[in-house]
DNA sequence: CTGAAAGCGCTTACAG
DNA sequence: CTGAAAGCGCTTACAG
């Protein structure tokens, strides 16, 4: 429909070649400035639009990067999503974000399409899977960058940003025993893996160090798994049962603070009150998280900076593909709010 | 790197041209058994994957839909993003989204580089302008589908899905009215027109028309602006000093749920207490609304329905481009929780 | 400083 | 039932 190289160079009396160089700006001091002028002119004229498929075909590079991720209807991968995609175009590149559904196989497949979808480039901001090293078996068709959970893992071969959750976690134990809370319960997301310990996930992991180590009370009895994000009333009957079972228990951290307003309410609905007779933490800032009351404290990861670093390797590995293999760490800070503090 | 259709072509001793209608499903009585199987099996052992590049140049379709929206962080709209890439992936589209940030201008340059990142057809969320006209300047370079709120405005020379805001915003009247909260104030979320009243949302319109109707006090004094989403710290301070001048309000509408605990805090920190002396309603569903305590009164627009009829109209619209514009209604519905509901 | 030409990897009439 | 060939719209050595 539009024009094409072609028709320019026609009007131009010049050879495509010579539109091409100026139209890509490489036009060092190859082209006469009157011949530059008329092309530059002559395409604005025609509405000139390159066509990304030719251009990606004669060069090889899409500038698209595909990123996987659980679910854009979560504000957690959606705000990574919008973090990524704004840098991502600030380099010149699309964001092509799929989802996984939380779904190990699913994942397993988007990961097999990606060179389909021609993408210079994957970032994955969750591996579900043991050590992440199943990313290994997938044949890795362009460069990956993985925001990484696992603390505990060796580097592996592929770049990734780690999340270091010990700060935070260390934090956030070292408060909630200065400030007297001091039996433990937990809400879990368990992970989907068949051959793992399904409350093995990294945070739960850290916890668990930290609390053994400030000699808070956590027995695995008070470890109570509640489903995916999606389904809030499992996380309120969860938090209910919890309670219910383990009267005792006088902290409750949250896996996920998406959770967080049904299990207030189920606090509520089992008789107890945030602040004074039960403290609640979880991690990962969110736009409610301080508006709830009392607001809620979290243990976040710096997200602006880990979703630049993600992107920045991702390009240098692409523009430099024998660079070895990178990892950066990041880490989470406590923000302590009403929800931890005892009541004067 | 990775094999080509000629290097198959090769080994099994036919023509490119047969291995492309094999590897595309177009060999209805045109290829041979034997012949097929060979192909395919081979192309099975060479991982053969097709270069979308290539396809894309010989075929002129992208298989690629932008979607325009305005914040990927913003949970209403990574929902919407969620239906619709779900529904496009099943297909065969891939969807790009594409943030605008809220901004007028960025919405414009948006429009004008999708042509370049090469899409089938563009799906807009928001329409940021007067009527929606506007886009009717930018050259369409592609099939375009609106979410369209603009109740009064007629159909336009593009399809679209319309929101209809009557029939749930008129049920939330007549419940406000039968609980007995009878004065309104009003949190508005300006639109950014220059030419037009800020407060001229159709959200806001058919709220007007519908307490006009039903007699509920709502002078334009009690209509407070605030901020976009992001900042919830301002709907927290316009929910105090709303509350504060006009002592009388005894039901505070919302424009957006995504900033109702900001405004429950409000309501508290004035003084009020929701569901006993304020009644609070909202538009757009989210995880949150049924939990926060009382759970929030929302207008809520059919979601998924509406991803699924703007994904198909618009793979309608690019496999029969000549088809007449179509404008899909859909209703809106309240959904009543404590928050609008008198305490006993 | 500029042009002719090959090539990127497919698809699609067309001819047999 | 199958193959030869043109074409999609660019880029990039290469030769002048």
């Amino acid at each position: 429909m539009s024009a094409t190289l072609k028709d320019i160079s026609a009007k131009a009396n010049t050879s495509e070649a010579t539109v091409s160089l100026v139209l890509n700006g490489r036009h060092y001091n190859r082209v006469s400035q009157a011949t530059r002028q008329k092309i530059e002119s002559i395409a604005r004229e025609m509405g000139y639009v390159p066509r990304r498929a030719a251009q990606v075909l004669a060069t090889g590079k899409t500038h698209n990067i595909g990123v996987i991720l659980n679910d854009l209807s979560n504000p957690f991968y959606g705000h990574y999503a919008s973090l990524i995609q704004q840098r991502l175009w600030d380099n010149g590149y699309t964001c092509l974000p799929m989802e996984t559904g939380a779904s190990r196989d699913r994942q397993r497949n988007l990961l097999a399409w990606l060179p389909q979808k021609s993408v210079d480039g994957i970032i994955a901001l969750e591996g579900l899977w043991d050590g992440d090293d199943d990313y290994l078996d997938v044949p890795l068709a362009a460069p990956f960058i993985l925001r990484h959970q696992n603390q505990g893992k060796p580097t592996g071969e592929y770049s990734h940003v780690s999340v270091d959750y010990e700060h935070g976690v260390t934090q956030l134990v070292a408060h909630l025993k200065e400030q007297g809370w001091d039996k433990v319960g937990l809400l879990i997301q368990p992970q989907q893996l068949p051959h793992v310990d399904e409350l093995e996930h990294p945070r739960t992991r850290m916890l668990h160090q930290a609390m053994h180590v400030h000699g808070l009370r956590c027995p695995d009895k008070w470890w109570y798994p509640a489903e995916e994000s999606k389904s809030m009333e499992h996380w309120y009957q969860q938090t209910i049962a919890l309670l219910k079972d383990h009267p005792q228990i006088n902290v409750l951290i949250v896996h996920n603070a998406i959770a967080t307003p049904a299990v207030y309410a189920g606090a509520e609905k089992a008789g107890r009150c945030v602040g004074q007779d039960l403290a609640i933490a979880s991690f990962d800032e969110n736009s409610f998280t301080p508006w709830l009351r009392p607001g809620v404290t979290v243990v976040h990861e710096p997200m602006q900076d880990i979703a630049q670093q993600l992107v920045d390797l991702l390009l240098e590995q692409i523009k430099n593909p024998n660079t070895a293999s990178k990892v950066i760490k990041t880490k989470t800070q406590l923000i302590v709010r009403g929800s931890t503090q005892r009541a004067r």
